[in-house]
Parts: C-alpha cells; structure tokens; sequence
RNA sequence: GGGAGCUUAGCUCAGUUGGUUUAGAGCAUCUGCCUUACAAGCAGAGGGUCGGGGGUUCGACUCCCUCAGCUCCCACCA
C-alpha cells in the first residue's frame, strides 16, 4: 500500500471489526487438543444477563494478553468464555420484569416462571459475550458455556448426590441469613457487613409484682420485642442479682418473660441487661438454646411483622421500628434514644438487609475436604500472583464455616431430594430412582406422592465445578479435551470472589480431579474512578466501555486499562489513560508511515551510521525482550507493557529510527531498509497481545516476510499466529557506549536550544581527550544527528566556544560571539559544586577505616573509581574556569 | 475486636538478598519549536530531607522498634 492511500491518523474504526472477522474466519481462536504443550484459561463467567463494565474490560483485557501471547509462542491456546446462571441475580430482574408486566411469581407454576426466565436468558444472555468481541477478545467462542447447559447443570446434580453419600452434604434447621427482598437463604459470603448510623433504644420492662420497678434494656430494634422470650443479666452483676426469679412484662406485648442470667452478657455495655429474641438474633438463638427459652418467629419472609402477636402485623420492620418508638415513648416506655453505629448486613446481591432466620436448609460440610485446597496454595502449587493473598486465603480456609448450598428459588439447578409423605428423604438422580429407593421402606407408596425438594442450588455450587464442567470432567473424566487442558494454566479474576469461587474450587478441583484446578491466579484490583470510589452503575461514575472503545479505539483502550493496573492493585481510572494508549497507537501508526514512505536504492552503499545505529538498537531490542520476559514471567504485566511502550517509542522511534532515516526525499539503501523492516516486525508481534487490531493492520500494510525479503511463495500468515520475539545474547558494551553518546547529542540540542541555533544551521564539534580515551563508536551518528559539519579531535582548548563535559572528555561548539562568558561560569560552577559533593562523600567514606575495612571490595573499587572521577571531572572544570577568567 | 498490607516527585507506581556516581519510570507541569512520519507530535528543563521519631550498621528507601495516617479481609457484642 502506497503512503498516500495511508490515513494520517491511525482510526480504528475501520479496521477493527475487518480483523477481529478475519481471525474468526481463519478459526484462529478454536483450539483442539494436540501435541503441542496446551495453555488454557477459563474465563471467570460473568452473570448471563449482565452488561460490560470497566472490571470486565480489565479482567478480560489480562486474559486475552495472556492467551495471545501463549498462542504466539506457540502453545496450543484455549480460552474457554461463558456465562454464569446467577440466580438470585437473574430471579429478581425476571421477577421485576414480570411485575411490570402485570405478573406475580406467585401465581406462576415453577414451569411457567421457568419458561420466562429462559426467554429472558435467550434475549439478554451473551450480549455481555459480543461486547467482548469488541474488546478484541480471542476467545475459542465454539466452547462457550452456560452453567445451565444440560452436561454442566447434570455435573451439578451429580456432585451433589456424590457429596451427600458421602455424607458432606447435611439439611437441618440452622439460623441463616434470610434475604427479605429475594425471599431466599444466602451463604455467609453473600452477606456484607456495613457500619450503619442507627439508635440505641432505651426500654423499661415493668418487674412482675412490683410496683413501679422496671429493669431499662438497650437494643438497636425495638420492633424485635414482639418476640422476646426473656431478659437476661450477667450471674455476677450485682445490680440485677436481686431479681433472681423474677419476671418482667414486655411492654406493650403485655407478655410476661423471665429474667434469666448468662455470662454472654457485657456488664459495660448499654444498661447491662440484655432482651432475648432466640427466632431473630444468632447468639440469642443460642441462649435460646442454653436456656430452653421459647421461640417466637414474628416476622414473615418478606420482612412484614405476621399476625402471631396482633400487633402491627402486615408492617414492614422499618415501619415498625419508627411506629413502636412513638407508641413505646407515648406509653412512658421509652427512657433514652441515643445515636449509635453499628454493623448491619446486606444481601450481597439485593441490598435488603438480612434478617436472622431461623430456617430448614442444606448445608456442605467443609472442614475436610478444605483441607487440602488451602495446602496447596501454601506451597505454591497453585500460585497467587501477587502472593499476599494467601494470607486471607489461609484465614479464611482454616475457619471456614458450612456452606449453606440451598436457595429459595426456582432459577438454578433444582436439589434433587425426595420426600415421601411421611417425611423420609431420599437423595437421588431422578424421581424414579428415588420411587424405587423410598419404595423399599414403604411398599405403598405411590410414584405421584413423591415430591422433589423445591429449592435450588447456590450459583457458585455450579460454578466451583466451572474448569472441570466446561470440559465435561465430572461426568467423564476420561475425556479427550478434559484430559489435555486440564489443569488449566491461569486463572484471572478479582479479590472479592477469592472465597466466593476461587477458593471453592480448588476444592472441588482437588475433590473430583485429584489435581488442582490451575496453576496461577493473577488477582487484579478494583476498577475505581478518580476519586477513589469504586466504579458502579449507582454513583453513575462508570465510563461505558463501548463508548470508549469507539472513541479511543479497543487497542488504546486495552492499553490504557493495562498502563497502571499491577496485579492486586485497584486501577485509578482516569480517562486520560486511554488517550495515553491511543496516542501510542498512533505513534505506531506513523512511524509505519514513514518507514513505509522510503524509497528504496539498490545502488547506494549502506552509510557507517546506519550500521552502527542497527547494531545498537539489536543490542537495545534483545535487552528489553529479556527484561520484558522477566516481567511476564512475573504476571507483571503493566511493566512488560511499559517496557514495551518505551522501546518502541524512545528506543525504536525517538532514537532509532531518527538516526537512520534518509534526507529529505532521499532513497534508503535496501540492507537498511530490510532490518529496520525486521525490527519493526519484531515489535509489533512484541505489541500484538497488548494491541491486537492495530498490530495486524500494519503488519498487512508492511508486507508479511515473503515479501518482504522478495520470497513472493512465502506463506501469507497473520500476525496473530506468527511467532513472539525471544530475547537473544546482546553486546552490552554497545548499549553503555551508545549511552555516552546520547549524553552527547543532549547536551548539543540543550546548547542549540538555549542559544537559538535553529537544526539546520551546521555546527562544529571539537573533542579534548583528557584522562580517558574518548568513545569514537557513534561519531557518525552523532554528526547526523546534531547536524555537524565537522567532528575533529583537539589537543587544546578552544577560546569563544560552548562547552561540556561527558567523563572526563571535554567538548566545544565554537559560536564566535554568541558566547556568554558569565552563563559559561554560572554552568560551570554549579558542575563544580555537584562533582566537589560528590568528591566529599566518597573521600569521608574512604576515610573512614572501618568502612574499608568492612565493606567488600567491589563496593570500595567502586567508591575510589567514583573519587578519581570527580577529582579528575574538578580538574576539568577548573581549568575550564580559568581560562574564562 | 482480631488479622494482613500500604505510606517513595502533583498523580499512578518501580526500587530484587542493606553498598551502581547526585533514588528511577510513565503521566502531568514548565520552556522552545507547526523541523515534510507523527502538535494524538518533537526537543529541552524543573520537581522527592523515600509518612514522623528512634535504633542496628562502616553504610538504611531497604532490617528492628515506636507513633501517625490510609486500605483490605475476617468476627454473633445488644
């Protein structure tokens, strides 16, 4: 492609949805088990019925860069995309769906909800998929699951009925949390504990048989009352010991409870006297317990008080607190109200606060089988990147608690336990099997008596089998694909799901593979915006990622999320990132311009700076591949990113490419021409995991190898399956001259600069050797650079000359009458002061014995190297300064 | 109430087992340039007593103690 059919800006638009088909078509992103090593990640499912967010842009954006990558080096690359069921998630919005409709769940049969939630599923799941497309996202699409697919929702069942023979899996009646707003039990994971500004009522309990007596209780809800079944006391609290035996009336209730004494009570704490509702609060459920005090449950599912003590029933509990603190202040019940901050839960899905509730459900055992799961993070066999999460990991694994499994809900994969009427439980895989089960007890029984649990299972009770389930693993292990991926390499996700999922399964990994789940975890951080909160559809303080891909481009995008996201950091996002990675694109874009532009010369002879220019900047490329190696190999990859970032712009664009590229509409020589064109291949196979589009663009535009090196029957392959620059050995000692140089060329700009000679005036330069011999290498480059005439050696110095120093080697652009003796001083003295610092320094150290005495040798090579250096630099200078004088 | 972690330039972060001249990077800032690849750019410059205090050491951003501030996780104190 010519220049002039080039955009002078790079626009993605045109090109991104061209590629991302392309690579589709060529069915470079479907993986099938080979002999090649597998690399595989499954991606963490996000909810069916969700829309992207910044959290996803970022997760998927390491994914992808992790999966080209392998797929570049040649591993057989598989990225596993689906979507997670969610059901409490997806149950609520087709509820409120259907209520906008006109509809009640509760005149729906569980089939006819089905029905619509399904529909629902089909209309909105997997828009979260195509939007990842957009991201450029090379995911094997052919393998996308759906925790609800018939093989991942029988994987479920089966483990379940596995668990429960083996005795894991119990139902009782515990407390839980109880989700008003969901109407269904939640896990202790779902719940979040949040600091909330409330009271603390103080109430009077009239004493049973004495006239005005009372004792004053403190409680943070009032409304709670209605189910009191006694006051309790400390046993050693002398200020209640007196009324050992005795009773007190609940006001208003006008029930009549005992006093009881439990040293659960804090004597500092409120009033020192404690009501006890056992149905509504975990540790008086307990007392309850202890005590065997009556239990009386005042509150239906939905929150509303019930009709079992006739009062308020049918009002919500918020209602009922405000209500009751007026009629208990009304009835002289009400000593004090006093502000109070306490800790509330809230359902972790809804945002209803949760209620204690005393209630039947299932429960895995966890003890055991957590075990091995939290040693094989402790010896790193799956490792956390950055590791300081496997603290939390290890807190949280050696007091884990059951795991309540069941749900109040229709949305999920249905518990598969049977009830006869007489209440006989069976758990089993269809209801036939557990007709036949129940049967060998009770031969009467009839096959429509029996009756299948209602509840569903957790989501995350599906998607802890998530790596084994999308291969098919639990129900046939023996399987090819389960078999080759499996265990897959990296898991990529967030913190807050390290109990949730992570942890879980490894467990089930362990449990129902014999091996763990995968080999690395890389946690990112939090997507937050500037003012550090974190991003969410409430505040309103999310970016719409679609938005921004179509004004910064997916690549620049890509970039900025992955400029300042270290792993386990939370991402300051800031729009301006993006801006960072598009206009890094389109530097890309131009020097491809330019490179492209060159005509070429078969005739001309390679000039000397060329040559030497390629030999550094192939020194400079195989230093930073090896670095940017290393920091992958770390999972750093913002810092491989920013290595890259500025080889290619400093190294490759700022540097290299100015030092070789031809006058003004001059042709280039073809050797030149040819390495640079390999150098820029090299690059962009270096950028592509980060920036896939624009990569594959200009390797199309600059032509694939073949043609390259005119070898016009070499395949036409894309970047995407090309392979990813290795780091090879390098001379060194080019990069640490070329860097002296550099030195050079600055202090020529700062010179023209600050004396206003524009580029194209020529200049002289004359080099002093002094102690050292003066580094010769990139003269030429230096000349070209700097626009020199000439570049001459001298023996003495140079009257009416800008000078500077580099080592110990003085240098002198003559500028006749535009020096300015006083600003050479100025300069001059300030170097002085810097270089007689540092000459101190060293000789305090060197004059102290014990220093070397004690320090090793190296460091005090080091440290004379570094004093004869300033000596000799102070000698310059000075007589550098007489001269001026 | 326990536990973990953090505090380095205006912002976001590097800084490997204490010793690489005067502690680095990107962005932002300032100055000068529309120099035919690129103003979404080029060139140059400024900016930090490494949170405070104490200690160990010949030597501390790095190790120890202490104080302060921030963050996260866990926990049934009304």
């Amino acid at each position: 492609m010519k220049n002039d059919e080039i955009a002078l800006k790079y626009s993605p638009q045109d090109i991104e949805d061209k590629w991302y088909s392309h690579w589709l078509e060529k069915k470079y992103f479907h993986s099938e088990p080979d002999d090649r090593e597998p690399y595989c990640i499954v991606m963490p499912p996000p909810n069916v019925t969700g829309v992207l967010h910044m959290g996803h842009m970022l997760n998927n954006t390491i994914q992808d860069v992790l999966i080209r990558r392998a797929r570049m080096q040649d591993k057989n690359a598989c990225w596993v995309p689906g979507t997670d069921h969610a059901s409490i998630a997806t149950e609520a919005k087709v509820v409120a769906k259907l209520k906008e409709e006109g509809i009640d769940k509760k005149d729906l049969s569980r089939e006819e909800f089905l029905k619509h939630a399904w529909e629902w599923k089909e209309k909105h799941g997997g828009i979260i998929l195509e939007q990842l497309k957009k991201l450029g996202a090379s995911c094997d699409w052919k393998r996308t699951k759906f925790t609800m697919d018939e093989d991942l929702y029988e994987s479920v069942i089966d483990v379940f009925i596995d668990l429960y023979n083996k005795g894991l899996i119990y139902r009782g009646v515990r407390m839980v949390n109880w989700d008003p707003s969901a109407l269904t039990a939640v896990s202790d994971e779902e719940v979040i504990h949040k600091e909330i500004q409330s009271k603390l009522y103080h109430l009077k309990y009239p004493i049973v048989g004495e006239k005005d007596a009372f004792v004053t209780i403190a409680t943070t809800r009032p409304e709670t009352i209605l189910g009191d079944t006694a006051v309790c006391c400390h046993p050693e609290d002398e200020r209640f010991l007196h009324l050992k035996g005795k009773s007190v009336i609940i006001p208003l209730v006008n029930r009549e409870i005992p006093i009881i004494f439990d040293e659960y009570v804090d004597r500092e704490f409120g009033t020192g006297c404690l009501k006890i509702t056992p149905a509504h609060d975990i540790n008086d459920y307990h007392i309850g317990i202890k005590h065997k005090l009556p239990s009386v449950d005042i509150f239906n599912d939905n929150g509303t008080i019930n009709e079992k003590i006739g009062l308020y029933a049918g009002k919500d509990r918020f209602d009922v607190r405000k209500e009751i603190a007026v009629d208990l202040e009304k009835s002289g019940y009400l000593v004090k109200v006093e502000d109070y901050v306490n800790k509330v839960g809230f359902s972790e899905r809804t945002n209803a606060v949760i209620e204690p509730k005393l209630s039947l459900q299932w429960f895995l055992n966890m003890q055991d089988i957590a075990k091995p799961a939290l040693d094989v993070v402790m010896n790193d066999t799956v490792q956390f990147h950055p590791a300081k999460f496997k603290n939390t990991y290890r807190h949280w694994m050696e007091n884990v608690k059951d795991w309540n499994i069941s749900r109040q809900l229709w949305w999920g994969q249905r518990i598969p336990a049977f009830y006869a009427p007489n209440g006989e439980v069976v758990v089993a895989k269809t209801k036939e099997e557990a007709f036949e089960k129940l049967k060998m007890e009770n031969g009467e029984l009839r096959i429509e008596d029996v009756r299948q649990d209602e509840d569903v299972l957790d989501t995350w009770f599906s998607s802890w089998l998530w790596p084994i389930s999308v291969f098919d693993g639990i129900r046939n292990p023996d399987n090819k694909d389960f078999k080759y991926y499996y265990p897959t390499s990296d898991l990529v996700s967030a913190p807050d799901i390290l109990f949730f999922w992570i942890a879980r399964m490894i467990i089930a990994g362990l449990e129902y593979s014999h091996k763990i789940p995968f080999k690395n975890v890389y946690l990112t951080g939090m997507v937050r915006d500037k003012l550090g909160r974190k991003m969410s559809k409430s505040l309103g303080n999310s970016p719409d990622p679609l938005d921004l891909i179509r004004i910064y481009g997916a690549d620049g995008v890509r970039v900025g999320m992955l400029l300042t996201s270290p792993a386990g950091n939370d991402l300051p996002f800031d729009e301006t990132l993006c801006e960072q990675g598009r206009n890094f694109c389109n530097k890309i874009w131009n020097a491809m311009r330019l490179v492209n532009g060159w005509e070429v010369s078969n005739t001309i002879e390679q000039p000397e700076y060329a040559k030497i220019s390629i030999d550094w900047f192939d020194a400079k490329l195989n230093e930073q591949l090896a670095i940017i190696e290393d920091h992958f190999a770390k999972y750093r990859l913002s810092d491989a990113l920013m290595a890259t970032y500025k080889l290619v712009w400093d190294d490759f664009c700022s540097w290299y490419l100015e030092m070789i590229k031809p006058a003004y509409l001059q042709p280039i020589d073809s050797d030149t021409r040819l390495i640079t064109l390999s150098f820029f291949d090299e690059l962009l196979q270096l950028l592509h995991p980060f920036m896939p589009f624009i990569t594959e663009e200009i390797w199309h535009i600059l032509g694939v190898d073949g043609k390259k090196f005119g070898i016009e029957d070499e395949p036409d392959d894309d970047i995407i399956i090309s392979e990813f620059p290795k780091s090879e050995v390098f001379d060194e000692s080019l990069i640490v001259k070329f860097e002296i140089a550099q030195q050079i060329i600055t202090e020529i700009r700062t010179i023209r600069k600050e004396k206003n000679i524009p580029q194209k005036d020529a200049l002289t330069l004359f080099v002093k050797k002094n102690n050292e011999q003066p580094e010769t290498l990139f003269d030429s480059v230096i000349q070209k650079l700097c626009n020199l005439e000439k570049l001459e050696n001298i023996s003495k110095k140079l009257e009416n000359a800008s000078t500077f120093i580099v080592k110990s080697t003085e240098y002198f652009i003559p500028l006749g009458d535009k020096i300015d003796k006083e600003a050479e001083k100025t300069k001059l003295l300030s170097e002085l002061k810097q270089a007689e610092n540092l000459l101190h320094s060293t000789q305090s150290k060197l004059s102290n014995e014990r220093f070397v005495s004690s320090a090793p040798e190296q460091v005090i090579t080091l440290e004379r190297k570094k004093q004869s250096d300033a000596q000799q630099k102070i000698d310059v200078i000075n007589k550098q300064l007489e001269q001026l004088n």
